[in-house]
DNA sequence: TGAATAGTGTCTCTAAGACAATATGCA
DNA sequence: TGCATATTGTCTTAGAGACACTATTCA
């Protein structure tokens, strides 16, 4: 394998006097093209920044940035979305790959372009970043030859022109965006995001990228609202629902879906995918897993916990504790709302096919008396093995594992592995939510608690400022 | 319109300052999956170059190259194609832009991968570029989990790993080719043609992307069979026939297909785009358009004039001169084999829907006496005039006008307009292709002959060889 | 003449589409 | 209760698929 080229040199060799030319190099940046459903699922929006610099400045454009030397573009779109938007996993597709070389004034800039697709009903507020005097949702009309983004502000309005030209023995069709109004996107923005509704109305017709767009759960009239706006055709609800029939499965729930009156049945997308993973669940290391809090608020640190857990057990109880307390400085949410809150978030996320229960838990009479922590210990021990109708589990503890140890006797110890994944954020980051929550800094609460909890922050603040009680001392 | 950023700068003065920045910048290649079926129809082949240099020194690899400062991606893609098979005028659509920051251990290489077609029917050789040791091309056979580049000395097999990974909700199943073999492809060339193939058998399924891979006329038992291979499967010749047929016409001929024994009808494909134009013809400039040549040989000087005028006139009628000549030094090739070749050649090329006949003419028995130049224009314009069944045409000659001028009387100059579109390299270019022709630099004749032809040239030069009687003198 | 393929006629079966009928929660 | 929508049942029609049969050429 050493080969040798016209001069002689090995690859090592070569490598180590290849130095990069001096030549004019373009800059690559990465854009996207984020698409949601507008709540009452009447059109598509997509995320638009208003330009703080030179050139076009002032002018509204696709939220993007340089990619950086270490990254690819994949994770440079990935890093921006987060930036943007505060998500992550998240549909990412690569788009087209925009060259013209006079694009930019500047100089020379080649961009790749990207998809970001969002599921509808998280309260998903749009965040200008550094570049961006300004980050709006705006809603996109697609149809009769016209392409318009508008929201409650402005209209930027196009006219389709179809161009035909000739690639090999075909003509192709391709449509020109011809801006009819006084604004119009910046740089090459509008061919861009044209592109990228063709490709996803061409996607929905033989893929299954709708289910992008939905939440976990969705009704299928609703699916079909989504459908009919990304392939921009009526659908026979009977027809829509035979063809998605294998794809979905039934949750035995209803509930009133956004078009509609009456309530529908509750499905999720079937991954096919996915399926495979649980026919492997009984090759995971743990059989039964716990996880022990008090979601005072739940936030992203007992998610990742959750998440961790679930792919290393077949089976995971989330015991939510403190179930006898609420409205209290410490513990202001009632149990109820903990608990529907936690089997919320849970239900929206990927959990390796692990089977995941909550149960709530009242606290032990005594539980601040340190010579009663053996009985809390037997307490808890005997509610889970009676829930889980089994002996033995892992706890999953991240605080310092001996204090855990010091719950159980030497008996329950035979059955309870204690494990510990290393991280210690939890505590902290549930009083740092409440002290946030106060402050009304909804923001920066927004990037410690998973998606589903959004919508409810302003909820959450209020019955954070209604507790007065005092807890016990602690 | 003259908006001022956070520093007080106008557009304008903003670009004038305007440095591009010092830090590291990726370079920009263009790579083409160039793709053909084999002459027999059983598969497709690819085109691959042997690295001559570091990194990858004597890998396969797709043919590509840097983009120039000043161009596009695609202008890029279509210089490469241009001098790696000598083709225009073919299927060039963007595929994926590869940008893992190790892919090249020289430095960071983004490289916007292309997917190139061409139709089977020419003698397309392979031809090794600067950078190359070697071109070949390549049986791809892709089935089974298997990838496999073969042709008679080398043969490349990659097995195909199945990669799950989420993308958003969605359960992404993506292939990773996994080299089973001595040799592998240079880079991440295995992943670029892997994932063509991919869109090039889903494009297969709902879009005319096969007619790409076919000559202008074809039969549809060879349209049936490129179209099995394109999307993998195998269809039923009834099904296939009633599905394609609106998009064909019969042209009331049949040939022997490649795969079968019975002639078989031969079709042109409707490009229901160009119909439009064709509604448009009334508008053109000229109704009936004569153009005359010898075609000893016929080159792309002559086509590129046919094309010219087809693209301004509603009839042309290509007259073939010297048609009693044969088998001499200046006039070689035999009238009917001319006339075929023409024939054949404008078949394949695009004639801006013109209505386009060919026919010959002997020469006047003593064309090259000054004093009869008035009757060679006669008998030259009632022959035209015979044929075409009208008095009015545009004649096009391209050496001084003036000669043109001086074959035809003044009542027949009344009819005739002369129109000269500014190229005289047709003459000389005839000789040149002879010479050429002569000493079997067949490489060099391909450049400057259409398509067509490029299978027939050792014949062409045969008949040169046996050519041995001498012209009149001129 | 027979092997091999081109091309057509006809039947079956499935899926798309249209429309009617029934179910159900909410105002 | 009645409106609006969810959901299912049934009929029609179009197309996919299967298969048999005829046509035509080459060996």
């Amino acid at each position: 394998m050493n080969k040798v080229d016209v001069n002689g040199l090995t690859e090592r060799e070569f490598l180590a006097e290849y130095k990069p030319g001096d030549y004019d190099r373009p800059s690559v940046t990465v854009d996207m093209m984020v698409l949601r459903m507008k709540e009452d699922l009447s059109c598509m929006q997509v995320l638009l920044i208003k330009r703080k610099a030179h050139p076009e400045i002032d002018k509204w454009a696709l939220p993007g940035g340089f990619i950086n030397i270490k990254e690819s573009a994949y994770e440079a779109a990935c890093r921006e979305l987060k930036e943007e938007t505060g998500l992550t996993d998240i549909y990412l597709e690569q788009l087209y790959t925009m060259s013209q070389p006079d694009r930019d004034p500047r100089m020379r800039i080649i961009d790749i372009a990207y998809i970001a697709l969002l599921p509808y009903g998280y309260e998903q507020s749009a965040v200008a970043g550094d570049d961006a005097k300004d980050a709006r949702w705006f809603d996109v009309k697609f149809a009769d030859e016209k392409l318009e983004f508008a929201n409650d502000l402005i209209k930027i309005e196009y006219s389709l022109r179809s161009e035909k030209f000739k690639n090999g023995v075909i003509t192709v069709e391709n449509f020109v965006p011809v801006s009819v109004s006084d604004e119009k996107l910046a740089f090459d923005h509008d061919q861009i995001i044209l592109e990228g509704l063709m490709r996803i109305r061409n996607k929905a017709e033989y893929t299954g990228i709708m289910f992008n767009l939905v939440p976990r759960e969705f009704t299928i009239p609703d699916l079909l609202k989504v459908f009919e706006v990304l392939s921009g055709k009526e659908v026979h609800p009977k027809v829509f629902r035979e063809k998605i029939a294998g794809q979905l499965v039934s949750l035995d729930r209803s509930q009133r879906p956004i078009v509609g009156r009456k309530p529908a049945a509750v499905y999720r997308y079937v991954d096919l995918n996915m399926d495979e993973r649980k026919l492997v669940k009984v090759h995971k290391k743990y059989k039964n897993g716990v996880i022990l809090t008090r979601a005072q608020p739940f936030h992203n640190g007992h998610l990742n916990m959750i998440k961790q857990a679930a792919s290393e057990c077949e089976n995971l109880l989330v015991v939510i504790g403190s179930a006898n307390k609420s409205y209290t400085k410490r513990n202001p949410f009632p149990i109820e709302y903990r608990k529907r809150l936690v089997e919320n978030v849970l239900q929206e996320e990927d959990l390796s096919g692990a089977d995941v229960k909550v149960m709530t838990l009242s606290d032990w009479s005594m539980e601040d008396a340190a010579q009663y922590v053996k009985e809390w210990g037997s307490f808890f021990y005997y509610n889970i093995a009676n829930e889980i109708g089994e002996k033995s589990f892992t706890f999953y503890y991240n605080d310092d594992p001996k204090i855990a140890e010091n719950w159980f006797t030497d008996d329950i110890l035979k059955n309870v592995t204690i494990r510990n994944l290393g991280r210690s954020d939890i505590e902290i980051s549930s009083t740092m939510i409440r002290d946030l929550l106060y402050k009304k800094d909804y923001d920066k609460v927004r990037d410690l608690v998973p998606r589903w909890m959004w919508k409810d922050l302003k909820q959450l603040g209020k019955i954070l400022m209604d507790a007065t009680n005092d807890d016990y001392m602690m």
